[in-house]
DNA sequence: GTCTATATAACGATAGAC
DNA sequence: GTCTATCGTTATATAGAC
């Protein structure tokens, strides 16, 4: 028998990502000290660096755990039948979890980071990469079934759900009352407008449309 | 005559702030030192700290200027007659600031940084209801003149096309391809569609219309 | 008002016993 | 593998001459 157990080696790393989280998203990555994580996990200095190298190795590794959740919730969305219901499945449960306060601090840190961290950057797009590569997936195949405007790019339209997940973050920073049922039902108004076929126009009594809110190709 | 201009003075601050923006913007609030910035401003460390108590003063400065920016924007926009082209100017202006990378690194590190500072959370969201309130005066202007749906509340819509320029945020970090331009037209093409009034509909050929993406009361 | 020089404090990371 | 103790570095802000 071995004493060294990689299973528990895991969990400990695990357990000192989790208190990682949340020193970071509380106090952002330079204000957070070392001290504080090992602190929050219950481990003195030496142990922190046994198993991470540095102070921004925890942070990253934070967001390599993030990576796997991404793919579970991509897996599954495949599995729900009709595509833009899996659309809204999966823009809903991100969105979900941006609107809590201290998930939508810690986007926002990593976000900050990405911009001076060109590896971390990468990581980062590639998470995001994914969730936009199973969003096109899911649109084309919604346009293919009549549900979205095939007037719309698959790709733009991919892109732009991940965008508007972003969008609330400032107001869950400013805001502490913004109500989250709110926001997503107001997210939801605006991607299917967005998205949904355009309809055949009876002409309005009195005035002309001038623009119908296509897109423009070129 | 006086030796003290304060002219001068608030010349020399001006030239300080304008060269920590760019040293923020690049290395983020913390990596930046405040020996850097006295280097980008040409002036001494002791000069620094004549015109700023602390480093925190010099970021707060930004914003605070930022604010007087934004007053002037919403002064030239009540001057557009039509006031659904100025809801597009606004949005257009600021957005097209926020698509520049540099501008847009020092947007999420304030943002980061609100969800830390309580005082510099309340500058800015000053600076965003300023922007917010204009816009609910020229989204009930255009509900009114029948440019926008009467079923969305302009609260409600004010809110959503500041926090529409946010979501390009992360590629515009991530993805330094990023075409501004085309950006701008699908974010133009989003608030239209969300805005735009119901037009009256006749029924699509072979199907069920269950979801007309309206904001449902309550 | 502007400079040089520096006091003071804090933090990341390591050494080395057990 | 985990701990305690501590080293070396770095940065903010101040002191005080000019």
């Amino acid at each position: 028998m071995r004493t060294v157990d990689p299973a528990k080696h895991e969990a400990k790393r695990r357990a000192i990502l989790d208190a990682a989280t949340m020193c970071f998203a509380e106090k952002g990555f330079e204000k957070t000290t070392t001290a504080e994580i090992c602190r929050a996990a219950g481990i003195s200095t030496g142990s922190l660096f046994h198993y991470f190298p540095n102070k921004r190795a925890v942070f990253v590794g934070i967001f390599e755990q993030d990576g796997d959740e991404t793919a579970a919730l991509i897996a599954a969305a495949e599995e729900i039948g009709d595509p833009w219901e899996a659309i809204l499945h999966v823009v809903g449960y991100v969105s979900e979890q941006v609107l809590n306060p201290l998930a939508a601090k810690l986007v926002l840190e990593v976000a900050a980071h990405c911009a001076r961290d060109t590896e971390l950057a990468e990581l980062v797009q590639g998470n995001d990469r994914a969730l936009r590569d199973a969003l096109i997936g899911l649109v084309t195949r919604a346009v293919e079934a009549g549900r979205i405007d095939p007037g719309i790019e698959p790709g733009t339209a991919a892109s732009w759900l991940v965008a508007l997940i972003d969008a609330p973050l400032s107001r869950v920073i400013l805001d502490p009352d913004l109500d989250p049922a709110a926001e997503l039902a107001v997210m939801k108004t605006i991607l299917t407008r967005f998205l949904r076929p355009v309809l055949p126009i009876s002409p309005p009594p009195g005035g002309e449309v001038s623009d119908t809110g296509g897109i423009s190709p070129g």
